[in-house]
DNA sequence: TGTACATCAGTGAACGCGCGTTCACTGATGTAC
DNA sequence: TGTACATCAGTGAACGCGCGTTCACTGATGTAC
């Protein structure tokens, strides 16, 4: 049965917002259109009144996670003041977020994903997103005094995803915990402890 | 037909090599058993007069992919000396292991997906990649008079990781290298160019 | 404002396809005498 | 060393299953008068 305009237009970003989480979670072939629909409160047939195919929708979730992830950020920055970096860096580096990949960065979580996948739309997405986090992080470096400039932020940028995606990838917790402090130590100094 | 026992050895190597090749450019959901078959010169049906299943052959292409990455860093310091560090950090950063996704770092490649596959055993394997990673890394930097100690070469190898998993994840080759360039230059030092 | 009709978001069955896996069969290899 | 037989790596057809996608249908919404 039909549903008003605005009903339709948030069951089509409630399936974005799922989808976006359970592709970082699983990654994108490891998430079916039906369950994903399920998981939105619909049924898989409603699927193709809102998006062309799945890879429309892998589109459109990458954007929506990235775009999230450095909104995340920006308010973060803007409220934290001074101790913004720090507090970013220690969020990102947190057993937490390392837990949670469903809600959590978008790089970490797909960067391979989308390098593999074909459409070129995705690298767009993700280089969009890479910019923007990087802006924020040198904008964050600079208000804590530390070295700043395009570069550094990149650096950081590539520091906190390696390690979240390796502590993620090993076994033992306290090794896992041993990747993500090192990483934390080198980016806020050792006196971050 | 049967073939020597020497032949379905070799046969059975060859697998898991094309395996740790097909793997890390495509995922383990991107790979059938039928193409990885035939890329190894051998019918689909043989697949299971050597292996249990699909996933014991992702965990066995996994171990061999992340001890082959090792061994290859070894011989690399085995043969550059006190050169070791500079020479392992820039051809990890480079453009053509950016590009060869198939035979490159296996981190990069595969950890979100060992991450969330479920098997306890890729884990294991991962953590003993990075260990010996780290080994191999940490001897080099102490070789090039560089800060030593565990915890500098974890966080080496996860600029390294981050820097190469996003450079392939952007669109625009110039600023793939820049992700590369900052990430080499902040190792190495700002001389390294 | 009330009625008549067209629209279309959502439903659920069905489609073809490729997946991982199984199996009866082949025929050269390996073994026993 | 030569012969007879058992083994088993590899073949290729077949299995059930879940995937992405399509479609006829429903019925409340949106529109026209």
């Amino acid at each position: 049965m039909r549903v008003t305009r605005a009903q339709a237009e948030e069951n089509r970003k409630t399936v974005i917002d799922v989808a976006s989480r359970l592709f970082r979670e699983r990654g994108f072939d490891g998430v079916g259109l039906s369950e994903l629909m399920a998981a939105a409160g619909l049924t898989h047939g409603a699927f193709y009144k809102q998006f062309a195919s799945k890879d429309a929708l892998v589109g459109e979730a990458c954007e929506h996670a990235l775009a999230a992830g450095t909104d995340k950020w920006r308010r973060t920055v803007d409220a934290a003041g001074g101790d913004a970096y720090a507090t970013l860096v220690k969020r990102y580096l947190a057993p937490g977020h390392r837990d949670r990949t469903g809600e959590g960065c978008t790089f970490a979580a797909l960067a391979a994903d989308a390098a593999r996948h074909g459409d070129p739309a995705l690298p767009k997405s993700f280089e969009a997103g890479m910019k923007a986090s990087v802006d924020v992080l040198a904008q964050a470096m600079a208000g804590a005094g530390v070295e700043a400039g395009k570069d550094a932020a990149l650096v950081a940028v590539s520091v906190m995803v390696g390690a979240l995606l390796l502590s993620r990838a090993v076994d033992d917790e306290a090794y896992s915990r041993s990747i993500l402090d090192a990483a934390s130590a080198s980016l806020l100094g050792r006196a971050a402890d």
